[in-house]
RNA sequence: GUCGCUAUAGCUCAGCUGGAUAGAGCGACCGCCUCCUAAGCGGUAGGCCGGAGGUUCAAAUCCUCUUAGCGACGCCA
């Protein structure tokens, strides 16, 4: 179904040709002045310099035979040569009726669906997740949430980190905590033990610890690369505690992520492509692209056009070690293989950049994958405290993701139980509304700003739920289903054209539900989707305030505002959900 | 040093593929609950869109220069 702006524009193009000018100059687009007009078409001012003629005369000419329309109620011809257009009653009522029978709300798919992956998350095993994973996630998931939307078979990959030196120093720090496990006796040849020698706390406590004392002691360093190495090369025992480790890590961050209402189709990480990289530093090295280089292998990828110097990828060390590069060109290498995506869009910090135009340009030289390959980078700017330095706790260290979520419910149930008018059926609906709500606040907060940019994480402002935040829109959502819950409905749906301003308004709103989809698709920006979602509550607010829904006695004028608001519900729904955040029933 | 990102109201942010009077929220001040959830609605005050040039009928938006902050710049991820 075509959008309200296309339909527009065909009708004004229709009149542009008509008289002579080209179609080009028929552009269409909302309002920057509502309070003169809906719609706007600035054509008139683009084409004068062409046809030599003053921009109102031509405005003068388009707008006389734009009457007798049945899309437009009026359309007028504006100093220096806009035109002004609205939009007629009765046709933006049956378009709303449109939408609602449509599918997807009338929003178009691609004809042709993609095969995308979504790289995103990226966490390291045996760390615990702190904020600093929060926006790749956050991210990542509505970017999966509306590639789908859009009707492309997307997979979400969540690109562990399980094969660094962080696994050698793990395993360094057991082997002096406890030297008798079995794990580290060479000698042993019996099975290893399904029990796991530690718990996810102990092991989140590990990892710090062997880190910092690898930054002071040469020796455990070195005795932590070894480890590394040795599980690399396969040891055994070295293999089993290392599955102990992924078991253990993986199952907690699964839990943590589903609490953010992120969901990766795929867990994958560097050491599934381990078995990719000799064959393919051997391609690179037989086809003269990869080179020694002060003992390094790498690949030369600047070009012509490049306004700065892009230094070589390394594709591996000069001790003959991989790293990031490597597994990302091997992940690419898998990837290919086993899903032949269309498009790859990486959610990653906006300063591994470089890294990822090293990583696709070697990529494309290397035939890794097919040139039609779309491989995206989308980074993301640092979340910063109220100081406008990174975010971290109280006394600076670095806030785990868990405390902070757990932090936020806890100011969120506060407010719900010190609220006496919102009655619960019982403690457990108010914890539970009171976690779906602090999400929405964290989700909210993140994606409405634009995603390159840093960003202020301002507890107190999240948690004040005031203005232009995910409770906000989630409270206008709640107040429409209590409305809906009381109300008896006919089965007839009809919409009627508004009788007010805010009626009027409110199906305007509505009606840019495809063209802000389209755009944040396109451009991958959540953030429309905030902003919309905001200018519609508002909208609904504005309806609700004025219009007394239940209590109008002509029924079918209550049976048309019933089906307004029911499809407001179903758009606000359908956009949280594309942020990757719910409603509650009441709140 | 080179390159990139950012700069809009006191604070936090939209707007940037050029259009009319630059918009929200918070904070401040003033109103609105006998009525579907006041986590709401309405209003007032608050701006040389970092600065300077340029292109254009028209610039917050495009180009050049400049200032400030942040970041990246071969063996960390």
């Amino acid at each position: 179904m075509k959008n309200i702006l296309q339909l527009i524009e065909a009708e004004v193009e229709k009149i542009f040709y008509e008289c002579g000018y080209d179609k080009k100059y028929a552009k269409v687009t909302v309002s920057n002045r509502p309070d003169l007009c809906e719609y706007q078409c600035n054509g008139a001012l683009a084409a004068a310099k062409q046809y030599k003629k003053a921009p109102i005369m031509i405005a003068n000419e388009i707008v006389e035979k734009l009457k007798n329309n049945e899309v437009l109620k009026s359309a007028e011809a504006v100093m220096p040569g806009f035109i002004n257009m609205n939009i007629d009653d009765t046709f933006l009522a049956r378009y709303i009726m449109g939408m609602s029978i449509a599918d997807k709300f009338g929003f178009e798919a691609e004809s042709k669906p993609m095969k995308i992956i979504v790289d995103y998350g990226g966490p390291n095993v045996a760390k615990p997740l702190h904020v600093g994973h929060l926006r790749s996630a956050v991210i990542g998931e509505s970017i999966k949430r509306i590639m789908s939307f859009a009707g492309n078979d997307v997979i979400g990959d969540i690109h562990l980190g399980d094969w660094g030196l962080q696994m050698g120093l793990v395993i360094t720090e057991l082997k002096r905590r406890q030297p008798e496990l079995v794990y580290f006796n060479n000698s042993y040849q019996g099975e290893y033990p399904q029990e796991a020698p530690f718990t996810i706390s102990e092991l989140e406590e590990i990892y710090p610890s062997a880190s910092a004392k690898s930054k002071t002691d040469e020796d455990y360093k070195n005795e932590a690369l070894e480890a590394t190495s040795k599980l690399q090369n396969g040891d055994r025992g070295y293999i089993a505690l290392w599955k102990h480790i992924m078991n253990v890590s993986v199952s907690d961050l699964r839990k943590n992520y589903q609490k953010l209402n992120v969901n990766f189709e795929l867990w994958k990480g560097e050491s599934d492509v381990q078995r990719y990289i000799p064959d393919m530093v051997q391609r690179l090295k037989d086809d003269k692209l990869a080179y020694d280089s002060d003992g390094a292998i790498v690949v030369d990828v600047k070009e012509e056009n490049d306004s700065k110097e892009i230094p070589p990828c390394i594709i591996l060390k000069s001790d003959g070690a991989s790293l990031y590069s490597t597994t990302d060109l091997a992940t690419l290498i898998e990837r290919d293989n086993e899903y032949r995506p269309d498009r790859i869009i990486y959610v990653a910090d906006k300063r591994q950049e470089l890294h990822f135009t090293q990583v696709f340009r070697t990529a494309a030289k290397a035939g890794i994958v097919k040139e039609s390959t779309k491989l995206d980078f989308l980074g993301f700017g640092t979340m910063n405290g109220k100081d406008g330095k990174p975010f971290k706790t109280r006394d600076g260290g670095i806030m785990r993701l868990e405390i902070l979520l757990k932090d936020i419910e806890e100011e969120m149930y506060n407010k719900i139980a010190e609220n006496e008018k919102r009655s619960f059926e019982d403690d457990d609906e108010a914890k539970t509304t009171a976690s779906v709500v602090a999400l929405s606040a964290v989700k909210y907060g993140d994606l409405s700003n634009q995603a390159v940019k840093d960003y202020i994480f301002d507890i107190d402002r999240f948690t004040s739920f005031e203005g232009n935040t995910g409770p906000y829109i989630l409270y206008t959502i709640v107040r429409i289903k209590s409305i809906l819950n009381k109300a008896q409905f006919s089965n007839e749906m009809v919409i009627l054209p508004a009788n007010s301003d805010s009626e009027k308004n409110l199906m305007l709103e509505l009606t840019k539900f495809a063209p802000t989809i389209q755009s944040a698709y396109e451009e991958l920006a959540p953030h429309k989707i905030c902003s919309y979602i905001y200018d519609l509550a508002n909208a609904f607010n504005k309806f609700y305030h004025e219009t007394k829904i239940l209590s109008e006695e002509d029924v079918s004028l209550r049976s048309s505002w019933l089906q307004l608001i029911l499809q407001t519900k179903k758009i606000l729904e359908c956009c949280i959900e594309l942020l990757g955040f719910e409603a509650p029933e009441r709140m």
